[in-house]
RNA sequence: GUCCCGUUCGUCUAGUCAGGUCAGGACACCGGGUUUUCAUCCCGGCAACAGGGGUUCGAAUCCCCUACGGGACGCCA
């Protein structure tokens, strides 16, 4: 039997690195036996998933060098590779699950759900669908059906006993079915769950092994439920642990860079950045630290895998990334990926018109553009400050990155709109509001025109810079405390609507 | 709250499966050397088996309990 490895990332949002790092083990994997993975894009839900997010993240994964055998860009003996292309192959898994008893149609309301759920949080239960429609007649169906009640499927869960299954890493793992919630598998929209199409997916397109984050763990007994109402073999699981920030939660971007776009425009090289996730929670067996893909490949073992959740740790990859400069390129390949990289006249003469006012002499180009190559810019918080509150300093500088995650396109235009719209909410002058601004983003309070520096810097490093300096103000003892941070997103949400993840 | 998973230097980890070397390496940090500075490079140092109980001649390693950390509990994936 050919191994077959998949991932399944979906299109709704920037591309993580935590998908790189499933990538790699599972593209490692693949390779060590011989075998295949696949890229299949998970966009079952309709309201999130955009094309633009989805060519991020393949564009993102082919530049660090992590490729695919089969996927919606280069097709495949099983396909559709995106999930919204296979709608007619989950209404017919679904059915068959309905039939076999082990789904049923449910036309509870979101209302009564919430309500549900309340109750039971609060008398400390797991929070659980409490079989309401279970108990519905086939008439009663019927007539709801036809009568055009919106209505989703479920699966139905064993009313006692538990399920035991083999995690690849942790040996037996073993749930109560009574923890086990009353999955939707198909939504309102028609659209299956990821729970229902990832499962049907992984069985058509002939995944022997699901190699994703302990994430997973928990629900793996609803996908065993699936496969064996699908009488279908599951494919052995391995769950891997989760990259983490420096506190150990698990890695988000509030707290850490984790877009790969960002490792790229700071001036990464993709080979440090997958040698670096496969140094994460792995090591080779002879303990070499400078590996490629294939390298790791040749001996790898799932077996060696850690299972601490390992801290993603930029300093280490700094480190790494310097070896790589230096130690596994030519100077002249630096060069090369220096001009790739932002030393090139697309990018120069982008800066060149905003610059070109405040030349006197060519000489003067380079340090006013040298924020936009820089990774980190430097100035102090007096700078950052200037003669405004530490504390609406702050507050302004938190209100953007909000206003700044809920930026379709990353132009001027909207640069321009985000900050007027901040000024106008705050009742200040735009040029009250922007000082801080241009100290956070270029380290000076005389730079180049703001929004288009912005649009140049792109969202990936601005929103660092944010964060650099929102972590700034705090080290010097400025910053939003807890409550006022509470505080502050309260009202946010009041004056700037809600905020998005 | 309930359940699941985890726990070796500050961080990434080796060693755990087949109990028995001063618990090894790397990043960071500190000190020294090379270098006109800095960086690189070289040398040295600091620093960990979460706690308790068992099993054993012997436990980081096997078993149990506790603590701590993380994750899951969505018509998100």
């Amino acid at each position: 039997m050919t191994v077959r490895t998949r991932i399944a990332p979906s299109p709704t949002g920037a591309p993580h690195v935590g998908t790189a790092y499933m990538a790699l083990f599972n593209l490692a994997f693949a390779r060590k036996h011989q075998g295949q993975m696949i890229l299949r894009i998970e966009d079952t839900d309709q309201s999130r998933s955009t094309k633009e997010s989805e060519d991020a993240i393949l564009s993102s994964l082919k530049w660090l060098g992590l490729d695919w055998d089969e996927g919606p860009d280069c097709g495949g003996e099983f396909g559709p590779y995106r999930q919204s292309e296979r709608l007619e192959i989950y209404k017919e898994a679904i059915q068959k699950l309905v039939d076999a008893g082990y789904a049923y149609p449910c036309f509870c309301t979101a209302e009564r759900l919430n309500e549900v759920r309340k109750k039971q949080i609060e008398n400390k239960q797991t929070p659980r669908y409490d079989g309401h429609c279970l108990n519905l007649s086939k008439e009663e169906i019927e007539q709801k059906m036809q009568a055009g009640e919106p209505f989703v499927y479920r699966l139905k869960i064993p009313t006692e006993g538990s399920c035991v299954f083999e995690d690849e890493l942790r040996g037996e793992v073993s749930i109560d079915w009574s923890q086990i919630d009353h999955q939707i598998i198909q939504k309102t929209d028609g659209f299956p769950t990821y729970h229902l199409a990832s499962i049907v997916d992984d069985h058509h397109m002939k995944i022997t092994h699901v190699i994703r984050g302990e994430e997973w763990i928990n629900s793996t007994p609803k996908h065993i439920l699936l496969y064996e109402g699908l009488g279908w073999a599951p494919p052995s699981f391995a769950h891997l642990p989760l990259l983490r920030n420096p506190d150990k939660s698990k890695l988000s971007k509030r707290k850490n860079p984790t877009s790969i776009d960002y490792y790229k425009d700071a001036g990464f090289i993709p080979e440090a950045v997958v040698n670096y996730l496969g140094m994460m929670g792995y090591t080779l067996p002879d303990q070499r630290e400078i590996f490629d893909l294939e390298e790791m490949s040749e001996s790898f073992d799932i077996k060696r895998m850690s299972l601490g959740g390992p801290i993603f740790d930029i300093a280490k990859l700094k480190w790494l990334n310097g070896r790589y400069l230096r130690e596994k390129l030519e100077p002249k390949d630096v060069l090369n990926r220096l001009i790739k990289w932002k030393a090139n006249p697309e990018f120069l003469g982008k800066i060149l018109p905003l610059a070109l006012q405040r030349l006197e002499t060519l000489s003067d180009f380079f340090p006013l553009a040298q924020f936009l190559l820089d990774d980190i810019p430097n100035y102090t918080t007096d700078q950052l400050v200037g003669k405004q509150e530490a504390l609406e300093v702050a507050k302004l500088l938190k209100i953007a990155e909000w206003e700044m995650e809920k930026m379709l396109n990353w132009d001027r235009n909207y640069l321009s709109q985000l900050f007027q719209k901040i000024a106008e909410v705050e009742e200040l002058k735009l040029k009250q509001v922007l000082p801080a601004f241009f100290v956070a983003f270029s380290g000076n309070s005389i730079s180049l025109p703001l929004f288009d520096s912005l649009a140049l810097l792109g969202p990936d490093l601005a929103r660092t810079r944010l964060r650099t300096a929102l972590e700034k103000l705090s080290a010097a003892g400025s910053g939003l405390s807890k409550k006022g941070l509470k505080k502050l997103e309260k009202e946010y949400m009041q004056k700037y609507g809600n905020r998005i993840d």
